[in-house]
DNA sequence: CAACCAATTGTCCTTACGTCA
DNA sequence: CGTGACGTAAGGACAATTGGT
């Protein structure tokens, strides 16, 4: 993994021209509705003040117990764990999660317990007899996650500790939240990105569409021997097949039975469009890859 | 070996739809 | 015919796992 830091990114840069300012890509994640509300505080010092070692943080919450289990209040320090299987009996009924009040409801279905000790990775899941139960995290956690992940996306493995401490959870849920939070985040920038991408083509293949039109147009009018007449009687408009070039020469320069360049100093080129001279596929700028996004 | 990522799995929940009383 | 209760499939969200780097 070589983008460890900017991992998130897919870095696009597309030089779509100076005037559509409107298209700058804008890829701060987008905040979660539930978001929005929410006071910007720095969570992160909260956490994890000056000293981060102040692990005993669990009255920071102002009673995020979602979690606790009942007897072993501290389940966890990597090593010897708990895991989420055990949450599994705890509650049968079906919760309406997306209830306002769930929490004690939650608290109940989700206890860490020290059933299997594994929580290293390891073996984790094959151990229950159920199957593994889907836990799902409390607003109040949730929020604290968010404005942990607002400041750090990524967690040593201290802070990660502090936060699971803090939370109630186990190290390693504090982690995959993390994990697939980027996950997400990463998701979402690239929908933002494919949509930008997508409007710049629609603009350039317009674009496109248009100056075709006006070569079109050229052309006829070069054909017309009216315009010859108003425009520059003594010579005529060539356009050179190969180049799309239109210039104007002499009745004895236009002789030549086949067609050359001519130097450019001698040259007379019609400025007909600044892009007339490129092929067709306009190509205004590649998009190069790695750009830095802030 | 630990940390990370991408892909995938499994569970929970909501929603839409059909059926029935 | 309109209405509410009930069951179910589909799909989304997301925690957790797996395998690779």
């Amino acid at each position: 993994m070589e983008d460890k830091n900017d991992g998130l990114g897919l870095s696009l840069s597309l030089g779509c021209g100076q005037n559509q300012p409107s298209l700058k890509l804008n890829l701060i994640p987008l905040a979660s509705p539930c978001m929005q509300n929410i006071q910007q505080r720095n969570i992160w010092n909260e956490l994890f003040p000056s000293s981060d070692r102040e692990l005993d943080t669990r009255s920071v919450l102002g009673g995020i117990d979602v979690n606790r289990a009942p007897a072993t209040a501290e389940c966890e320090e990597e090593g010897g764990v708990s895991s989420p299987s055990s949450a599994v009996s705890s509650i049968s009924g079906k919760r309406n999660e997306r209830d306002p009040v769930g929490d004690e409801t939650e608290a109940a279905r989700f206890s860490c317990s020290p059933s299997s000790d594994d929580d290293d990775g390891g073996g984790g899941v094959g151990d229950d007899d159920a199957s593994r139960k889907k836990l799902r995290l409390s607003k109040e956690q949730s929020l604290v996650l968010e404005e942990t992940f607002k400041e750090h996306s990524t967690l040593n493995p201290k802070q990660k500790l502090a936060l699971a401490m803090k939370l109630n959870l186990r190290p390693r849920q504090v982690e995959v939240w993390f994990q697939n939070r980027r996950a997400r985040t990463k998701l979402k920038r690239t929908e933002a990105d494919c949509e930008y991408l997508k409007r710049c083509c629609d603009n350039l293949t317009e674009e496109n569409r248009r100056l075709q039109k006006e070569v079109q147009e050229l052309r006829a009018l070069k054909l017309s021997p009216q315009l010859n007449m108003h425009i520059n009687p003594p010579t005529t408009l060539t356009m050179c097949p190969s180049c799309e070039r239109v210039s104007s020469s002499s009745s004895s320069a236009s002789s030549t039975p086949k067609h050359r360049h001519l130097s450019p100093d001698r040259q007379r080129s019609v400025p007909v469009s600044p892009w007339a001279a490129l092929p067709l596929p306009i190509t205004h700028q590649p998009f190069n890859a790695p750009a830095s996004r802030s």
